[in-house]
DNA sequence: GTCCCGCTGGGAACCGGTTGCCGGGGGTGG
DNA sequence: CCACCCCCGGCAACCGGTTCCCAGCGGGAC
């Protein structure tokens, strides 16, 4: 006897629909509806039974059908290459917490710097109406990567939804993005500079990968430095990997075989600079007494390793925020924008005056 | 002249639907999305009519309009405190990455421990039809815990979803949750049992929260080291804090200028060990020439204190894998599970024998 | 005592997909 | 040559909400 005997009690499996709550109630959806919705006019007396049909079976309108209805918040999304480095966990954190407070969800991706991957989850987040798709971190700035980043943006904004670049090169003028970037070139410029000043002139850099943009600004602002100061660096002293702890283990243990003289270090990253402090306790060396070292992101950690790093501090939190800010507060139709932020050397103990030569 | 005349072109803004896809292919909406579903019998002509029209829109079928119809893939989501903490990114690198292979997006949501924000969250998440919600991290274990989260594990099974408790205090019998946790317990008896075998009988413990999960199942651990040896800790030696670097730091200084007793130290986390350890630097104390220390974790950066930290390490990120394995893997009848992994102690330098007294 | 208006609430269309069911047309076998 | 069957594609209902539009009812004013 199918029809009207579907009893489908409270606590029974099987989430309630809206028609449920209206029935339960003794009203229609659309006043369901309406008294969740707060706006348009209901009698207190009807709202109040409306609502306790809700508490009573635990209503929760479906998200999914409010999006496909034309209400409803859409999700915010980021992807980067590796949640577990300490600079990309801070904006994610910044990301996820001023997306929450903005009253967004947040959906996350994980490349393992694969672009395949990368590709996928953003034609997803097409078919999801993501708000806006936030991309962290650097990555190689080929002619391919511009083309493929301008496709991806336009699809995304004829979708209504919007392409953040975030620590990522920028894809040149006319294209539907939000750049923000902080000042790679700039803070290395800087920490060089401090390191010069204390009477070093060999310098090893211990940097990334040769077409990673974050790394290539580091390199820059090292090379920079030098050159205002009217030296120029050894190019067998520029050291090429990736911004890993055991990249900058390695590298350091090759610079000591190799018998490469230096009197201070460089590295693109507190995690590259940690590989190398342990490297350079390994080999028996002091620091700062006959090695200087310096780091850059200023990551929570750095103040714990022995001597405590002198490096450059990013304010990696404030840039997912400011992300998700900008990215939220523009429809479709905003102009381009690029935003810089600055960086700051913090001085710590491993950076010492040069002392002999 | 509305009507026919509605030209949205290619380029235009705006997603095209299935509709608009159907009458540029020259056919019904039913058959663009039986080509696009693959099922079902098409000739080979209009296939490749409508395939070429979705190509030529860049159309990506609504996620939501799937989802309301019943078709389409749940997401996955997860709850941590912070995701800047390197354990918890290691188990969020985990839980993303294998929601990723098994065709899941991942729901991120930080609650810096504020219980009311993770009740929002997943209440959302219950409007969200989230295939399962992981709750990861250690809580404080009260009846008050208790009672909340069996609501909530109800009230998602009911919707067709699950809890899963990662790291978290399980809920007792008949509770509809998966609990996956590795062995504090065991773990910090291993490491304390280690400590004690080299010779130190006063071994300070920097804990956490006392009502902690986590930091009460390392502190039992510790305990149970000693009874097991016959020894009864000084429980003046039993500091609590919380989780932080700044935390072991402070911790430290105190137990330094109240000139405890202690020839080792054994800490509730790397990050506390680290902090201690600079704290011990500051006070101009070798470790472990005078004093040992061990934490627990093995974090990356382990390897980089210096000494390098003697600790416990844990399985984060195949934590994160197992807890998505096993709350996808099952219906909502399926039994309650409680999985344990096991950890083991890495020992490195920062703990050495002790030699004096 | 009417008339009119405003306050409430319901019916139905719509959002963008999927899918059960049916019907037309062409090929094949008798 | 006719009938049957199968292949393919369209119609319409449905998923779970929202919202436009309209109707009924009650009260106040004249």
């Amino acid at each position: 006897m199918p029809g009207v005997g579907l009893t489908r009690k409270n606590g029974e499996a099987g989430r309630s629909t809206i028609r449920d709550v209206a029935a339960r109630a003794g009203v229609s959806a659309s006043t369901v509806s309406r008294v969740l919705a707060g706006d348009y006019p209901v009698s207190a007396a009807t709202r109040t039974r409306v609502l306790r049909a809700v508490r009573e079976m635990d209503y929760v309108a479906d998200a999914h059908a409010k999006a496909v209805a034309g209400v409803g918040t859409p999700t915010l999304a980021f992807v980067l290459e590796d949640i577990t480095g300490p600079s990309f966990a801070h904006m994610a954190h910044g990301v996820e917490r001023e997306a929450a407070r903005l009253g967004h969800l947040s959906l996350v991706c994980s490349t393992d710097g694969d672009v395949r991957r990368e590709l996928e989850f953003i034609e997803m987040m097409r078919a999801q109406r993501a708000a806006a798709v936030i991309l962290v971190g650097g990555a190689a700035d080929t002619p391919e990567y511009r083309e493929r980043t301008r496709r991806i943006a336009d699809s995304l904004a004829s979708a209504g939804s919007r392409l953040v670049l975030c620590g990522r090169p920028p894809l040149g003028p006319g294209a539907p993005v939000t750049v923000i970037e902080y000042d790679n070139e700039g803070g290395a410029h800087a920490l060089a500079a401090h390191v010069l000043a204390q009477g070093h002139r060999r310098v090893l850099f211990l940097g990334g990968k040769p077409d990673h943009t974050t790394a290539m600004g580091r390199e820059r602002g090292y090379l920079a430095a030098h050159r205002a100061r009217g030296l120029e660096p050894d190019p067998a002293l520029l050291l090429h990997g990736d911004f890993t702890r055991d990249s900058g283990h390695r590298l350091m243990r090759e610079a000591l075989a190799r018998k490469l003289e230096f009197t201070a270090i460089v590295a693109a990253t507190d995690m590259v600079a940690a590989g190398a402090l342990t490297a350079l306790h390994e080999a028996g060396l002091d620091v700062p007494g006959e090695v200087s070292l310096a780091g850059y992101d200023d990551i929570p950690f750095a103040r714990d390793l022995h001597p405590a790093l002198t490096t450059v501090h990013v304010p990696y939190e404030e840039l997912g925020r400011l992300a998700v800010r900008t990215a939220l507060g523009h429809g479709a139709e905003s102009a381009d924008e690029h935003l810089l932020l600055g960086t700051h050397v913090v001085v710590r103990d491993s950076v010492a005056a040069h002392s002999g030569h």
